[in-house]
DNA sequence: GACTATAGTTTACAACTGTAAACGTTGGGT
DNA sequence: ACCCAACGTTTACAGTTGTAAACTATAGTC
């Protein structure tokens, strides 16, 4: 389950705006991103059809025009995504770039407190282990280590 | 300043190599792609000769053959891929998406701790406003909400 | 019923990616 | 001095992506 979506960038500017609407007609969805982008219809009419041969599209046949829908959750699509990226670098890291996140994204003070909850029932694990393949990190040097330095993500330099 | 990195997936393999080591040269690089991905040696010199000429890789000469280096920090350009990631999704569903990346990321008690203190130093911002295009986003139907509810990320339905 | 506007489908085409073979150059060994 | 191994450079080629024009079918309109 949960194969690798693989939505483009520009695909994923159609998806958002059937997301947001639920389910649009192919003139909804240009006039949005002609507007935002400057695209054609045509372009867009290339992205939904790209988007339906992924399977990703569901058209309805409505009267004279399709409406088009999605059966897959943008919280999901994201998360898939968000795989990807989290794969790019060692497990340990992996702390330090949420530290650099939390930094980064604005909330308001009920989203800060959200996360201190998730924080504090968060389960941790006696040591993450160094995921990297030998010769992409440096974490094989002193693998029995537990922890990283403390350091935000613009600290972590390389010993080399 | 900070413009986009463009650094495809096999790129970044090379560019791991390079982080982890400080410098090598491409049959040390080629080894180890091959072992993980059991890419060529000719694979692995197209990716660095496109590393070089994006100006992320660089050669010194040395005795027989060359040794790369790079300018970028591994952080600061996972930083920038991270960006693009963002701007897929409104501003407002960012800090659910930490709650989720909270709970997917395995860490240790220290890990805990740090983001804690983090988190409790985090600034927040009296609204965080949606960014997104209308069309592209629900938040715009109800503007003037500062927080979205409560819920973990899996839990973000979009009411059509 | 013929015409036109509108929406969907095909074709296009350059750039970027993944993957690699072929080719050229040069330093070292014999 | 000559040849080979090793490394870098060029060329290749199919698939994906961004961007769009051209073509086709069809549903209302006059």
């Amino acid at each position: 389950m949960s194969e690798t979506l693989n939505i483009s960038d520009a695909e994923w500017e159609v998806m958002r705006v059937v997301w947001a609407s639920g389910e649009s007609t192919s003139k909804e969805i240009a006039q949005v991103l002609n507007d935002k982008r400057g695209w054609s219809q045509s372009t867009v009419k290339t992205l939904i059809g790209r988007l339906s041969s992924k399977g990703y599209l569901h058209a309805r046949k409505e009267a004279r025009h399709f409406v088009y829908i999605t059966h897959l959750e943008e919280p999901e699509s994201l998360k898939r995504e968000v795989e990807g990226m989290l794969s790019r670098i060692c497990s340990r890291k992996k702390p330090n770039l949420l530290a650099y996140l939390i930094e980064k994204i604005p909330m308001v003070a009920e989203d800060r407190a959200m996360l201190e909850e998730v924080l504090q029932n968060k389960q941790v694990v006696a040591e993450v282990p160094c995921d990297c393949h030998p010769g992409q990190c440096t974490c094989q040097l002193h693998a029995s280590s537990t922890i990283l330095p403390n350091l935000s993500l613009e600290e972590i330099k390389h010993e080399n």
